[in-house]
This record gives structure tokens, C-alpha cells and sequence, in this order.
DNA sequence: CCCTGAACCTGACCGC
DNA sequence: TGCGGTCAGGTTCAGG
């Protein structure tokens, strides 16, 4: 579900119903994520959330005697879970506050994680060696460009590498390589600057338009208020099994890396 | 260092 | 209806 927008439209949800409260009660209702949630999870209460931070695509939660590293690995979500609403199915952590606001962790397929470190979180085996994020500075054409001079993968391999640049997944990847016109199997080494260039304007483009629309809704992602993300409207190529907007070339259907590509033979070289 | 493929899970959907 | 196969928004890890 979540990409980098789905989990910044999560956080600013959130973070108004959590951050300077106190936690009254955190509770594990199931710990087999992608790794077992740590203990100290289950022992909040007391604490306060200071502040929830994103880094790519995971949030940081600061309760003072240390963080959560919070994951929504591919079927995540947090909702603020309505008074007297019973839990819904695969819903594994609850964070209530004391003034009764209740956060819910949904994950069905369970890849997500939730990790307690008392160290810097950016500091984090997970976290340390994250590229850049795609909106900064630090991400632009030299930095791409540079990086793809070594790199015989394919583009779209390289910009959903996280060691390379973090938040870019599989929707957003296609998406991005539509707008640059730039076919996702072009090997990376045969970007020109141009490319590039082209490239990492249209991945902050693509990101910061979904983060305005609150996110894509595919099958079940909602935001934290349960409202759909509206970006799915926006998607050229991502699941368009039939003709290109733009140009009404049948769009290709490849896997690449064990997950879907989509993109116009014609409008993408 | 770079790259590939397997693995971790559950559920929805499609065709027979 | 039921059953089996396929696919799904992510990431780590082992091994070549």
C-alpha cells in the first residue's frame, strides 16, 4: 500500500491526534510482524509523543526515552480509530491517549515492523544507510546522474533502490519514468544528464502532486480519517491495462525484478 | 561493490 | 460455489 506520499499523508493525519499527549495505554494484540514488535512497545503508557517524524518511508516516533520505527511494509495502515468502534480484522497495535484518542495498526499481510531503539534513530541499522529523501536538495541531477555513471540496472530498479534514493516505489516509479518519457528498462549508465535531469524533476513532481491529493487508493488504502487518496486519478500508466493517454498506444505490461512496470513504447524511449 | 532471486504473509480476483 | 493459480503499494538477506 504506502509509498512515500501514502506515508507522509499518514503522518500529517496522525500527528495532530498524537503529538504533545500522553500515551495512556499501548497494547500488542499480535507481534509477528516483519519482525517481532519489541517489548517495549507494549509498555508506553506514561510517555509522551513528542514529535512524529518521516524518514523515506518510516516514521519516527519521539517518546522522549527514545523512538519508534515504525514501518507499513506493503499493507500498513493507521487509522484514529472512532470512539466505541470495535477493531477490525488484522488490526495488531493500539495506542490510546489519555484523552482517549486511539490510534490503530492495520496489517494483514504483515510485512510491516514497529521497533523501539533507545539510540538516534537515524542512526538505526535501517535507517543509516537510506539515501537521500527525493524532495531535498540533496536529490538532483549531479547526485543521479553521478550514481547511474556505475549502475548497469535498469532505471527503475535504480530510482526503487533506497540505498539510492528513498520513498520512490512501484507506482510512483512508473509514473515518474512516464513523465520524463524514459522507458523503465533503459539500463541506468545509458541516461544521459538530460535524462536525469528530467528524471528527478518529475519523481518530485509526481511525489509532491500525490502527497497534495492525500495519497493513492488502490484497493485499501485510506487515510488516517478514512478518506481515500485521490491521486489514483492521476496514474498514466501504473494498472492501465489498455491505451496511453497521451498518445493511444496499447501500454506494456512488464515485470521487472519480480514487480509490474507499465509504460508507452511510443511516448518513452 | 553490484546484482539477482527468494523469502516473509494474507486476501482479492479470475477462470474453469 | 469451490478450487487453484496469480497478483498485490516493500524490504532484507543470502549467494553468485
Amino acid at each position: 500500500m504506502p509509498e512515500l506520499p501514502e506515508v507522509e499523508t499518514t503522518r500529517r493525519g496522525i500527528s495532530p491526534h498524537m503529538v504533545g499527549k500522553q500515551i495512556k495505554t499501548a497494547t500488542v494484540f499480535d507481534a509477528r510482524l516483519r519482525w517481532p514488535v519489541s517489548p517495549e512497545v507494549a509498555q508506553l503508557s506514561g510517555l509522551t509523543i513528542n514529535d512524529i517524524k518521516r524518514r523515506g518511508k518510516y516514521l519516527l516516533f519521539d517518546v522522549g526515552t527514545g523512538h519508534l520505527i515504525w514501518h507499513l511494509g506493503m499493507s500498513g495502515s493507521m487509522r484514529i480509530k472512532p470512539a466505541d468502534e470495535p477493531n477490525l480484522y488484522h488490526e495488531h497495535i493500539e495506542v490510546e491517549m489519555q484523552d482517549g484518542v486511539t490510534l490503530t495498526y492495520r496489517d494483514p499481510r504483515r510485512f510491516g515492523a514497529c521497533l523501539f531503539t533507545a539510540e538516534d534513530p537515524l542512526q538505526h541499522k535501517l535507517i543509516k544507510h537510506l539515501g537521500p529523501e527525493p524532495l531535498g536538495d540533496e536529490f538532483n541531477s549531479d547526485y543521479l546522474f553521478a550514481v547511474c555513471r556505475k549502475r548497469k540496472v535498469p532505471i527503475k530498479n535504480l530510482i526503487m533502490n533506497s540505498q539510492v534514493v528513498v520513498g520512490v516505489g512501484n507506482i510512483y516509479a512508473s509514473e515518474s519514468l512516464f513523465r520524463a518519457g524514459i522507458r523503465p528498462g533503459r539500463a541506468a549508465s545509458r541516461l544521459s544528464r538530460v535524462m536525469c535531469e528530467k528524471l528527478v524533476d518529475c519523481i518530485k513532481q509526481v511525489l509532491a502532486q500525490a502527497i497534495e491529493k492525500g495519497g493513492t487508493t488502490l484497493q485499501d488504502f485510506t487515510r488516517s480519517d478514512g478518506k481515500p487518496g485521490y491521486f489514483s486519478q492521476s496514474l498514466q500508466v501504473y494498472g492501465n491495462k489498455g491505451d496511453c493517454f497521451t498518445c493511444g498506444t496499447p501500454i506494456k505490461h512488464i515485470t521487472q525484478a519480480q514487480r509490474s512496470s507499465y509504460y508507452c513504447p511510443t511516448c518513452q524511449k
